[in-house]
DNA sequence: CAATAAATAATTTGATCATATTCTGTGCAA
DNA sequence: TTGCACAGAATATGATCAAATTATTTATTG
């Protein structure tokens, strides 16, 4: 007998992996608040699932510094440093340039389009005060631009460091609110367009260094 | 009745965590070759362990992007290409550099001390064609100074990288061998004791470099 | 008839679960 | 305060099931 899964979702996806990206997706988009202890049996029963995928799942979440191990064996989400941030800011303020960089010179005109759809779904998840939406966009905005730079290696570096100042964006919203949320996403869009792939990188530095000094004012 | 292991090795690390270090070792100084098929039972039975605690070893290394999960859920060591290798050439340019900055201001005399004799064992391995401990001891040099700078991310950011051209590197002492090696590490020790941040900074930057040009020679 | 291709059987490997063991921290009593 | 026992949680094993690769057989074609 056939698979049917297989005709619904391209493939059957291994449970640790779907644990994985549901378990990222709760600390990305600031679910759990730092310092939280995260027990593999909780998350079992959260997310219906066994207790060796879910082990899994915080392994690879460990490695990637989402979670931290303590030497008690407990696993729990670290809580950024003022010190920790600057650090994730300065690889950001390199990393991200380079890539739109590299995106500019490969992009299409229905990229650009879908960009362009994205930032107004954004722009009115702002409007509306939607914080869990536009941290979820806003995300998928510049993970769209990741990819289209084709470099996976820099990709990873830079999707790592959300994980690290994730579970902090929940609280600037939280304290903040959506309103006062500016970004560099038409700059960049514009540059895209025309073309200036230094122009676009220009932009995204500005959109780096504006959002990682909202998490300084955040959790300072 | 307290636990001897203790006082011998300073704490009882989980299994998965000793496998986790073996295996990261045996990729991180190339005794895996690039493409290498990698399976769960042929590390438990290499490293003597349980199934579990290879697989959450496993899943660590493929979240540092160490080891790549196909979709047949297979496992095995990535290949390093051209494109790949600027990729963490352009990474490791500006976060070495920006680690040793940051080692500078805090290093005593001890440190230096210590990665004098680091050093000098190091000139020793090359003198004799002893690649292995070679490759062992240039990673420790450089691990040594990441940890000095007391900064958690950005030294996981870049020891990472050490695991995407680790596999490269037997490579590339097998064809070129080790006496043609060259290093800036004494220029870097001397800009550390005279406390000149900037100096050692530059130093490290052109080892870098030079490390990074030999591997492009290795396997082009 | 030989050779290649398709189909099927067998073996290997991976994924998950249930269970037993070990470890950690806490509360209680001396 | 110290020592001991207990509860909760993590670790690790082995068994079971599913998937994939390899080997083998069968069929088809030149």
């Amino acid at each position: 007998m056939m698979n049917l899964d297989k005709t619904l979702s391209a493939a059957a996806l291994p449970v640790h992996e779907i644990v994985y990206q549901d378990l990222r997706a709760l600390i990305l988009f600031g679910e759990f608040i730092p310092g939280e202890a995260v027990t593999i049996q909780g998350l079992a029963t959260r997310l219906s699932a066994g207790l060796t995928p879910v082990r899994e799942a915080i392994r690879r979440l460990t490695a990637e510094g989402a979670l931290s191990f303590n030497d008690n064996r407990r696993v729990c989400v670290p809580t950024l440093s003022l010190k920790d941030l600057e650090d994730v800011s300065f690889a950001r303020q390199f990393l991200e340039p380079k890539l739109i960089f590299m995106a500019a010179q490969q992009v299409t005109a229905q990229d650009i389009a879908a960009l362009i759809t994205l930032d107004s779904a954004l722009d009115q998840a702002i409007f509306r005060g939607d914080a869990p939406m536009y941290l979820r966009l806003n995300y998928q905005f510049h993970h769209q631009l990741y990819q289209l730079a084709q470099a996976p290696i820099l990709s990873a570096l830079t999707d790592g460091l959300w994980l690290r100042f994730g579970p902090s964006l929940r609280i600037v919203c939280g304290r903040l609110g959506t309103l006062h949320l500016v970004d560099q996403h038409k700059e960049t869009l514009l540059a895209l367009k025309a073309g200036d792939a230094q122009a676009a990188s220009d932009a995204i530095l500005q959109d780096v260094l504006q959002g990682m000094e909202q998490i300084r004012l955040g959790i300072a």
